[in-house]
DNA sequence: AGGCTGAATGACAGCGTTGACATAAATTGT
DNA sequence: ACAATTTATGTCAACGCTGTCATTCAGCCT
């Protein structure tokens, strides 16, 4: 007999599910391959009892493989006498059809789509996610998740698991430096759609938000309440979004003649906290923001913890919406991330019915929503 | 030639992909399979260019296509200079395993696992699905996510179309009344673990909160500050961890002898405001309570903004954590969704390893997190 | 009656992969 | 030096399904 147990070898992630028998090494579990990425292996499960196939059901119906397998698609070529036998006998057997020989006999085209996600605990992933998901499902297209932890190396790991499993076609939110190595799927007619940043190096569809004008606007705003000292606090910094959130803050300062932003803006790498220290050294300033724009909700939350009592003296807009703003009535730049989610879905279904043509961006809009921290007017000194 | 759309007839979600093509009726594109359901007619993408098989790879390096099958899953008995050939050869020719065919070769199991939710836009499930992407990952293993819009009926739909495509094993928050449905596929040796609420007349392992518990233990604490007069705000009140949660809470007051809660108990079926409504309902009454809990986090949003202003006079503990409830000092009964993910992952990977023995209830505690907001004593009258 | 149409069914191959088995060449032991 | 092993490779079939083509048998027309 052979014992099974999971090995976990691999630092991160570990692919191979492996079978240990103690008559052979150990080596073929723990071997990679060609590509260097560990291997699947994947053993028979305790079998049970048999599935039923489409000649288990013929053989009960008393009629080929193929018949039976005419009622299933639901052929119109078949006397509706064998089609009732072939449904009981379907029925009794717990008949159910096998998609992996279908897809594989189709040319091993399947229905799945991944959505390759940097963090799967940030909310806003998630809602991205339940607008993908559904529209998705309009289609008859299922959404496959894959999280790679925010590490850039696993990206190219992990989509090409996905791509292994033949997955109709691939969202993914970029994170890695690079995608040119799916230049070649591409050309394979594998369409990939990039959501929230454009991709590097790769021609691809994309769907990102008006991260610039929305910003922009924002700030405008407070510029026409009276605000000069505006300050940027967003954590971490290095992203596409944050910086395109950056380049319409300064845009709006700049044209009201504020060439030099730079003292204003907290741009930390690390998370969460860093921002609340920020916002306490940005008001502890001899001469203090009298309003404050955060480039993400982490930031945001952070600005409220740091603000505190401080709250009716200091303007706030925030970079997405959260849970209570509107309790806590605090003015955001709102979007929809289900929608983020929908267009990435469309433009999906929309390659694979036509996949020629230049990449699309689109663009979702934002909005301001005004709750009262942001409206604000500059306090007299 | 053909003209290739997308229909979508059925009300709600619509697995029919299907192509239309003006020589042929519309018939077989509208046929219900033998089970009633759509039938998901997949069409064959643009090539564009072939996918390489084992067999151009080894007619490009010279050897035959097992050959190539033997370095690709890295057995060792290959020579050396062999190797490097035919990865020199599968390289150039971009080849990628297929793993539909390598699957259905060993018996259609996939590394592929299943997440039946219902509704994706709830925080709480995505911190769930985090947590069992995660564990599965350590495995080998992939989740697929799949919702069923909180719709009882369609969850066996969605099921159904889950294991057609062979999935690994089923992790699912259970919605419609009964599951027996999958009495015969846990037979056929696939696991089924249900999350957060157990299932209805099927034998499967679950992982649950300790909301009896976690719940009476909150309203102890309140009874020991000199609480008496204790609401219970939740809505929807029909599911099992509210019923469960409603429990503790008549528990603990039983207890000290309040056998009749149910002027307290605010119950609603509707969503978000109903609980604000209950609330101020609440507090206008004669003897208004002097201490709330509220039964999940949608009612909690619903108490925080009823209260308003009187936040220092009413204690409040509510089931389920969220942003921003530490800047408000809002107490909580918190606990790890994640974790509930991670069990549910681990009893997947236990049955697959060990199809056999009873049941696994797993019960993932609870713990109170006190923030100021639940520790309020009584008011004078 | 003989040929023709169409409806109902079946035989067969092959999608890409790999386990079981076979074979040939290289290595070992005595 | 020759059998016994080991190593490297190949052949074949089958996983479950369905497209293509072939076959059978009514029913119909002239």
């Amino acid at each position: 007999m052979s014992t099974m147990s999971y090995c976990s070898d691999t630092p991160s992630r570990c692919y191979c599910y492996c079978m240990i028998d103690p008559m052979v090494s150990n080596e073929a579990a723990l071997a990679t391959g060609f590509d260097g990425a560990p291997i699947a292996q994947v053993p028979a499960p305790a079998p049970a009892q048999a599935r039923a196939t489409l000649a288990d059901v013929g053989r009960l119906a008393g009629v080929s493989p193929k018949t039976v397998s005419r009622v299933v698609l639901g052929s119109s070529n078949v006397s509706q006498e064998t089609r009732e036998r072939v449904l009981t006998a379907a029925r009794s057997l717990r008949f159910r059809p096998n998609h992996l020989a279908r897809n594989l006999r189709h040319g091993s085209v399947t229905n799945t789509v991944a959505f390759v996600i940097g963090d799967l605990t940030n909310p806003f992933y998630f809602l991205v996610a339940a607008g993908i998901e559904r529209e998705l499902a309009r289609h008859g297209l299922m959404m496959i998740l894959a999280a790679t932890d925010d590490d850039p190396a696993s990206e190219e790991r992990v989509v090409e698991t996905l791509l292994k499993q033949r997955v109709r076609a691939l969202l993914m939110v970029p994170i890695a430096l690079d995608q040119a190595y799916l230049e070649g799927e591409r050309q394979l007619g594998t369409p990939v759609v990039c959501i929230d940043r454009p991709a590097h190096n790769l021609i691809a569809d994309s769907v990102v938000l008006a991260n610039f004008e929305g910003t922009a606007e924002a700030v405008r705003g407070l510029i026409r309440a009276g605000h000069r000292r505006i300050a940027f606090v967003c954590s971490p910094a290095a992203l596409y979004t944050h910086q395109e959130r950056l380049r319409g803050y300064r845009q709006a300062l700049r044209e009201v003649g504020i060439l030099d932003s730079s003292r204003w803006e907290r741009l930390e790498n690390a998370d969460g906290p860093t921002a609340e220290q920020s916002v306490r050294e940005l008001l502890a300033l001899p001469d203090p923001p009298t309003a404050i724009i955060a480039g993400n909700n982490r930031a945001s939350s952070g600005v409220v913890r740091a603000l505190g009592n401080r709250f009716d003296t200091v303007a706030f807009i925030g970079f997405d919406d959260f849970e209570l703003a509107d309790a806590a009535g605090i003015s955001v730049i709102a979007y929809d991330p289900a929608e983020l989610g929908r267009q990435a879905a469309r433009l999906v279904v929309a390659r694979l019915d036509n996949p020629v043509g230049p990449p699309q961006q689109i663009e979702i809009p934002t909005h301001l929503i005004q709750r009262g921290s942001g409206e604000l007017g500059v306090p007299l000194d």
